[in-house]
DNA sequence: TTCCGTTGCGCG
DNA sequence: AAAGCGCGCAACGGAA
């Protein structure tokens, strides 16, 4: 069968594979391959990495095969470069293992250059926080070859890891997989570089508006030292820091009234004049602490938001990010994220994602007719008495395994209106509890249960161990939806890059730019003229993603667009 | 002083 | 009776 990942738009010849290692002195060295992954000519050396790289892009259809894209390819985006694709070793590496229950083995060239020869893999060389780059370009990393022998290792893992993958019983879905994950890493470095349009005086004001003017470093902001008088004061005048939960704890202790911690969901139920105070606080005071004035200064420079995502650092695939929480900017902040004067940002959201990826997994023929339309809860209301919310709450007790409320009885609705539905998620929550491993749909492992696990659940008389068969349960039902969800997003995004690439302008003016990418999101920042080309781009990239991903199914997957200036006017 | 586990809350 | 999945970050507070 042709892997659609492997072959070009039109039919085109497929990329040529070139591996390539950049050397300590600023040089490169590289080497063409067979498809197959075997040498096709001798390596040669070139006195500059980027330029090496630029004039092979240029002329060619090429997929870079490197040691890590984390580590490259920031530097060849200083350079003015892009490229469209890539093997990123460390991160199929990652896959491979995972696949192989083998979880937190090092991922990286020297690791797998060490297991391929039967050798203990190096442990990670310590470095400095967040210089995977510099690492790479050590004169010797830890367990490889000086020079051009590098890419001996090099070209050995990736024959290996083409081998595994076509090995695979799936490969055509893995395959994909490792060059979506791949792609993924380009976007990755290229939104960290590029940035997301970030108006720091919007930041302010939005700020200044809530906590007062910015007070001096390390005070508190005029507004939270009120309510910290106030809540002092609502105490009976005994001084407690409402930062601290356990002073807190005793302070209504105090007042007479017990409360098991100080979470907003349990003060919203207290009845004592400072629960109220505390609530308004612990708002303003998270928005101060996580997203603050100090947040601004450093994240925000030139009008950019910089952050770093991290590429298959979470065991479903999803992304995580690396310092400024990208992924966790709260909603009013949205405010300050302004596209360019004659730029705007095109915001796409998958709509209803995990019951839409639960439908097209289980190939539950009512339910996916139901996933053919746009509101697939208002669908299924039916079900449920023509209730669109209770809808809602069947399906996500489903995929999370909640059981608590109503929901076990909508639940009992679930199963008897859509049983294979519910029992793909019963049956993925089954294998967790018996210790046994999941994969999403393109092959992506979650990780074995720890020794601890096991220890503690081999025999079902010992304190905690049916909490924890339930977890492992709750987690790899979890796991089948949200590692699918991922697979079709990261798939969604490796479709979409080439198509933003196709509208920029001949030099690359005017190039469309992906800046965010949260789970089922992406926000592309693009002059106002290409807004719809970009909707249109990423309404294609969606179907594109669901018809590689899930093959023939009649599970849509609709994305919500809104061309906006400003972020916090989409939704 | 530094380190680390816990608490709590932001996002999906 | 309490409880669903996955993350990152900041502050606290005890330990080293």
């Amino acid at each position: 069968m042709p892997i659609a990942a492997a072959q070009g738009p039109n039919g085109s010849a497929a990329p040529v594979p070139v591996v390539v290692a950049p050397q300590p002195d600023g040089s490169a060295v590289m080497c063409d391959l067979a498809a197959d992954g075997t040498r096709l000519a001798s390596a040669v050396r070139l006195n500059d990495f980027s330029s090496a790289i630029a004039d092979r892009e240029r002329s060619d259809r090429v997929r870079w095969v490197w040691a890590a894209a984390d580590g490259c390819y920031p530097d060849l985006l200083r350079a003015g470069l892009r490229l469209a694709r890539c093997h990123d070793v460390a991160l199929v590496e990652a896959l491979l293992l995972g696949r192989d229950g083998r979880h937190g083995e090092p991922a990286t060239l020297a690791g797998a250059w060490a297991r391929l020869r039967g050798e203990r893999a190096p442990r990670r060389a310590a470095t400095p926080s967040g210089s995977a780059q510099q690492a790479l370009f050590e004169p010797t990393e830890p367990g490889l070859p000086e020079g051009a022998a590098v890419l001996d290792a090099l070209i050995a893992v990736y024959a290996d890891q083409l081998a595994k993958i076509g090995a695979d019983e799936a490969q055509a879905r893995l395959r994909l997989l490792a060059a979506a994950e791949s792609a993924g890493a380009l976007a990755a470095a290229e939104m960290c570089f590029d940035g997301l349009p970030w108006r720091a005086d919007v930041h302010d004001e939005l700020l200044a508006g809530l906590l007062g003017p910015r007070p001096p470093r390390g005070s508190r902001p005029r507004r939270l030292a009120e309510l910290a008088e106030q809540i002092t004061a609502a105490f009976g005048g005994r001084p407690v820091n409402p930062d601290s939960p356990a002073q807190l704890v005793r302070a209504f202790a105090a007042e007479g009234v017990s409360v098991p911690s100080t979470r907003s969901q349990v003060l919203r139920d207290v009845h004592h004049p400072a629960a109220p105070l505390l609530l308004q606080y612990k708002e303003l005071a998270r928005l101060h602490s996580a997203h603050g004035w100090a947040w601004l200064d450093s994240w925000v420079a030139d009008g950019r938001f910089h952050p770093e995502y991290v590429v298959g650092a979470v065991v479903s695939g999803r992304w995580a990010s690396n310092g400024g929480g990208a992924l966790q900017i709260p909603r009013v902040l949205r405010r300050a994220v302004v596209a360019d004067p004659g730029w705007t940002l095109v915001v796409g959201d998958a709509a209803q994602l995990e019951p839409r990826v639960l439908a097209a997994l289980a190939a539950d023929r009512a339910f996916a007719e139901a996933a053919a339309a746009g509101d697939l809860y208002a669908e299924l209301a039916g079900a449920f008495g023509g209730d669109r919310s209770k809808a809602k709450v069947a399906l996500l007790s489903a995929m999370y395994g909640g059981a608590g409320g109503e929901a076990g009885q909508l639940l009992a609705v679930l199963r008897r209106r859509f049983p294979d539905a519910a029992g793909y998620v019963e049956a993925a929550a089954r294998a967790g509890e018996e210790g046994r491993v999941v994969r999403s749909v393109l092959g992506r492992a979650c990780p074995q249960p720890s020794a601890a696990w096991r220890s503690l659940t081999a025999s079902a008389s010992s304190a905690g161990a049916g909490a924890s068969v339930r977890a492992r349960g709750r987690f790899t039902r979890n796991f089948v939806v949200q590692a699918s969800a991922a697979d079709w997003a990261l798939v969604l995004l490796a479709c979409l890059r080439p198509r933003l690439t196709s509208l920029a302008g001949p030099d690359g003016a005017g190039r469309p730019h992906l800046v965010f990418f949260q789970h089922d999101e992406v926000i592309v920042h693009c002059p106002d003229a290409l807004a719809q080309p970009v909707v249109a781009a990423i309404e294609a990239a969606a179907q594109e993603a669901g018809r590689l991903v899930f093959g023939a199914t009649p599970v849509r997957f609709p994305v919500t667009t809104a061309v906006v200036s400003c972020y916090g006017d989409a939704k």
